[in-house]
DNA sequence: TTCTTTTCTTGTCATATGCCAAGATTTGTT
DNA sequence: AACAAATCTTGGCATATGACAAGAAAAGAA
C-alpha cells in the first residue's frame, strides 16, 4: 500500500493532509478481477466500491424484455460504485462486470462511513465524485434527446477513445441506445467520409 | 418558521433531534416566486435550493439548436436543486424556472455547508437526496433507451399525475425526449382505447 | 492448426417519431 | 366582450433507427 499506485494520484496531497492519507489509503484493498467475473450483480446489495488499476469495467442493467443495456464503462482510475445501492443499502438492478482482467483497490461500506463522518476532506471529495456522476450522467441522458446517435458516438470516441477501441460494439451501442447493426453502419458511414 | 410547514414532513423528528432541527430549520428563507420568474438561469452558479411549499416548478436546458429540454418537474415537498452547479459551485447548464406561483424554503450554500459539516444526520439526509435524484435520473435515462414514447408518457402519468396534467404538453414531450405533435398523437391513442 | 462460437457487417423491409404547416382550441390581455 | 397570443391537434410526408436474417470476420477452444 505504500508503493505508488493509483490511490496516490486519486488522493491527492492538494485535497489531504499527509495524516489523513495515512488513515485513508491503507483501507483500500487490492482486489484482482478475472475477465467475465462481476463485481455486483442484480439483485444484491453493493457493500463495496472500487478505485481501477488497470482494465475495462462495464455496468448494465437488462431490461423486461431481457435486453442487456450498458450503463458505463470504467477503466483506469475510474471509480466503480452503484451509487443508489451503495448508499441507500437496498439491491441494485445493475451488474457489474470485468471486460477483461482487472486490478482494483476495494474500500467497504463501513469504512467508508467511518471515514466520511470523520475525515471533512474526505466527504467532500467523496460528494464531489458523486456529482461528478451525476452531471455525466445527465449529459448522457440529454445527449440521448438532443443528439443524433452518430454524434453520440463520435463523442464517445472523442472522450473515450480506449472504450470505442476495446469494447464490444453491442455493448457500446446500447449504451449509445441503438442496436449494434444501427452502430455498425454509423462506423461504416464514418469510415467512409475520411 | 414555527408553524407547521413542508420543512417538517422533510426534516422529521425520526431522522434528528429536536436540537437538531431547531438548528436547521430556521436557516430556511420562505421565499415567494411569481409564474414565469426563474430560480436560476445558464449561465450563473447556484447559491440555493429550495424545498416545493407550493406550486410547480421546471428545469430545463436549452441545446445547441435552441430547442429547450425539459430535464425535471417539482412541485410540494420536492428538492429544486442544481446539484453540479450547487456543489461544484461552477456556473449552470439549466434553467429553472416557477410554472406557477410559488412558495418556497430556501437554504443557501454556505449555511448548507456549515451543516453538513457539522450534523451527521444532516448529512447523511442530503447524501441521500443526491442519491436518489442519481437514481431516478438512472431510470429515467435507461427509459429513453428502453421504452417506447408511449410507455415513458404513462409511467409519468402514473407517477406524476399533476405534473402531466398542469404542465404544458411541449414541456412534457421534451422530457420525454419526444415532439410536442408525437405527444400530442400518443394522447390521442390512449384516449381512443378507453 | 482446425473447429466452434461469438461478433460484426450488410441487405431488405418495417415503424416510431420528426418536420412542416394549417386549423382549432385555450388562455391571457386590453 | 373582443382580440391577440399561445397551445394543442391533425394531416401528409420524410427519416433515423429497428427487426430479422444471412454471410463474413474475428476470437476462443480443442
Amino acid at each position: 500500500m505504500n508503493d505508488k499506485n493509483v490511490l496516490h494520484k486519486i488522493f491527492t496531497e492538494k485535497e489531504f493532509s499527509q495524516k489523513e492519507l495515512d488513515i485513508i489509503l491503507p483501507n483500500f484493498k487490492k482486489k484482482e478481477f478475472l475477465k467475465g467475473e462481476y463485481l455486483l450483480q442484480e439483485g444484491k446489495t453493493a457493500n463495496f466500491y472500487w478505485f481501477v488499476e488497470s482494465g475495462f469495467i462495464r455496468s448494465f442493467a437488462v431490461d423486461t424484455e431481457g435486453n442487456d443495456v450498458s450503463t458505463n464503462f470504467y477503466t483506469e482510475a475510474d471509480i466503480v460504485i452503484d451509487w443508489p445501492s451503495f448508499f441507500m443499502r437496498t439491491s441494485t438492478k445493475e451488474n457489474i462486470q470485468a471486460l477483461t482482467d482487472c486490478t482494483c483497490w476495494q474500500l467497504d461500506f463501513e469504512t467508508f462511513q467511518q471515514l466520511f463522518h470523520s475525515i471533512e476532506a474526505f466527504r467532500e471529495a467523496g460528494r464531489s465524485r458523486l456529482v461528478k456522476s451525476y452531471f455525466e450522467l445527465k449529459r448522457h441522458s440529454t445527449s440521448l434527446i438532443t443528439d443524433q446517435a452518430k454524434e453520440r458516438y463520435l463523442r464517445l470516441v472523442s472522450e473515450k477513445k480506449h472504450i470505442a477501441q476495446n469494447v464490444a460494439l453491442k455493448q457500446i451501442a446500447s449504451y449509445l441506445g441503438i442496436t449494434d447493426t444501427s452502430l455498425s453502419r454509423i462506423r461504416k458511414e464514418i469510415a467512409e467520409e475520411k
